[in-house]
DNA sequence: TTTTTTTATACAAACGTTTGCGCATTATTG
DNA sequence: CAATAATGCGCAAACGTTTGTATAAAAAAA
């Protein structure tokens, strides 16, 4: 029921626990035949060595605390998924916190991160987060702090988005090549990036091949499926026989409010959403959409993290490329 | 830069370590007094407690590990997230791996957690673990183990499954009492005690109301898209006209190939699925399915947990309700 | 052989807490 | 007023590692 330690294995070999603590590291220090014999008695004895003296007497940790909003959001537990793959075979273990959309939370998720003395903070801002004083006491603390999709360009350090711009430039253009015409953006907050970036794709697209842009139909914070459902009525009356959302739950509400309208998807109105969520392919029709590669990202600002833990503290923005994937939902 | 300690705020006062670790930790055996100037003290220094040091000297952690085959799958992430929201606001934090359902990466999450003292290990087993010493030699350590949903009996401690059972003998009473003839089941893994007991729920629903079940017209592993989309093809020349899926994946996977042939649903076949995925009731026709309250679970399990640490670790198994959601597809 | 260098191991301090014990000082009791 | 009890605090050891320095033994050089 005891653990053993390395003083145990030192006593029963009639040595000391450095020697130990040496021979465990592979240090030359240590004849071969000691390391080897110390190795074989270890295994044998059980030991598992107690990471939390070793890193209070290095005085660095093992453990990278993560901050998402939700973890059940299919994009963000993706990308836990893909930082937790690269992360582990480098012996780091990954501390999960969620904010819950909510600035109190992520600030008591910091919190317990820095008394766990994490050796590094991934983090995806809340929507509701606009002092950020929490995270700049992380870097302040010399924390290496990476960012994804939600970011601050206020906070330094590391940050990985998504080519949200991109995603929506090529949905518009894709709708204006099938001959749409008078093409709605469903966009998300204003307070974040992540939307701003998605509606500059939508506008420059526009005005790249059109030359105009009508502002009266763009509309923020229509993300969830009911604002969908409720938004496209509106829009109908105003002309748009299409729109770019900036989410698929939106375009998800769109279809469904169109199909009990009776109005023909795609024939008479086209719809892209955003995020390529599973049912997007599952639903009728199918939903045309960008893919946010989720565990790609997450394997990318896990090697920033490292990057950042070994001292290299670059103050970039990588953007992961999306893929536009087209649906029936947009083509005709 | 450098963190502060309790020896810092002891020199600024002009008292010990000790003094400052009671006053911080409320101990009646110093005064009022000085708790109160302590801690004003601390708060303004900004310490931040060494919770490796404590946890080293206490013998106890905070961290309470927690092993899934995929994190970024709906029900488990929900899970997840019921989890920490129990553990948080006990001041537990949450160490996260994933085995990808694979016995060596669950052989090795099961060493990273017990390197990290965990207080306990919160699992649910790889589809392909057989061996289960790693699980045991957590207990014989007498580190809490709390399983849920894919469990062993094998090893002692609490259990928290859904109602499988339950779930499947209502989604066959429901298509029976519909008028479905010939009702087949898409089933998991034998291995599984999970879906065994979805394979009992629906062969004692039909010994129940019918007398009779048909051994022929259950299938083991169908659980793939492409799988239910495939057997389907298959059953139909069986002549069943109904079928009760272990998931919702199959199900669709069923429902898509049925739409190809022609075969109307629910007017000639019925189709219930299991775990009531987000796209259940998006996609066409909507699917009944067998919900499964993963956040409730993971609240429940994190109960246990607790109750575990806190040394009262009973061997019991809960069954989690579920709950049998009718939709289009399975109702005429 | 003696001296110097190398090699292998041991000693002890440190990381930041917690906690049993002891010692003053003050309050309570006979 | 002496004896006892209570209060508040300090001392020091301990948790399990790591690591700089010292020391002994062995190998190399003189």
């Amino acid at each position: 029921m005891k653990k053993v330690t390395i003083n145990d294995i030192a006593r029963k070999l009639g040595t000391t626990p450095s020697t130990v603590s040496r021979a465990l590291a592979d240090n030359k220090r240590v004849s071969l035949k000691t390391r080897e014999l110390v190795k074989k008695v270890a295994k044998e004895m059980g030991y598992q060595p107690n990471l939390m003296a070793s890193s209070l007497r290095k005085g660095k940790s093992d453990l990278v605390g993560m901050i998402v909003p939700r973890i059940n959001r299919h994009f963000f537990s993706n990308v836990i998924s893909g930082v937790e793959e690269v992360l582990n075979p480098k012996g780091y273990s990954l501390l999960i916190m969620q904010s819950q959309e909510n600035t109190d939370s992520e600030v008591k998720a910091v919190n317990s991160l820095m008394r766990n003395r994490v050796a590094g903070i991934i983090a995806s801002l809340s929507v509701q987060t606009e002092n950020l004083s929490h995270f700049q006491g992380v870097l302040d603390e010399g924390i290496p702090l990476v960012q994804f999709d939600r970011i601050s360009n206020d906070l330094s350090g590391p940050k990985v988005v998504n080519d949200n711009y991109t995603g929506t430039y090529e949905a518009t253009c894709q709708l204006l090549k099938s001959g749409y015409k008078r093409i709605a953006h469903f966009g998300g907050s204003e307070l974040l990036k992540a939307y701003r970036e998605r509606k500059k794709g939508y506008t420059d697209a526009l005005l790249d091949k059109t030359g105009e842009v009508d502002k009266d139909i763009i509309f923020n914070d229509v993300i969830t499926r009911d604002a969908g459902r409720e938004m496209v009525k509106k829009v109908i009356d105003m002309g748009v026989d299409a729109i770019v959302c900036a989410g698929d739950y939106s375009a998800f509400g769109a279809l469904e409010a169109l199909g009990v309208l009776g109005v023909k998807v795609p024939e008479e109105f086209g719809v892209t959403g955003f995020g390529n969520e599973p049912f997007a392919e599952m639903i009728y029709p199918k939903l045309s959409s960008v893919e946010q590669e989720g565990r790609e990202m997450g394997r990318i600002v896990a090697r920033q993290m490292m990057d950042a833990i070994r001292g290299e503290q670059h103050t970039i923005e990588i953007a992961v490329p999306v893929k536009f994937i087209k649906r029936a939902s947009s083509i005709r």
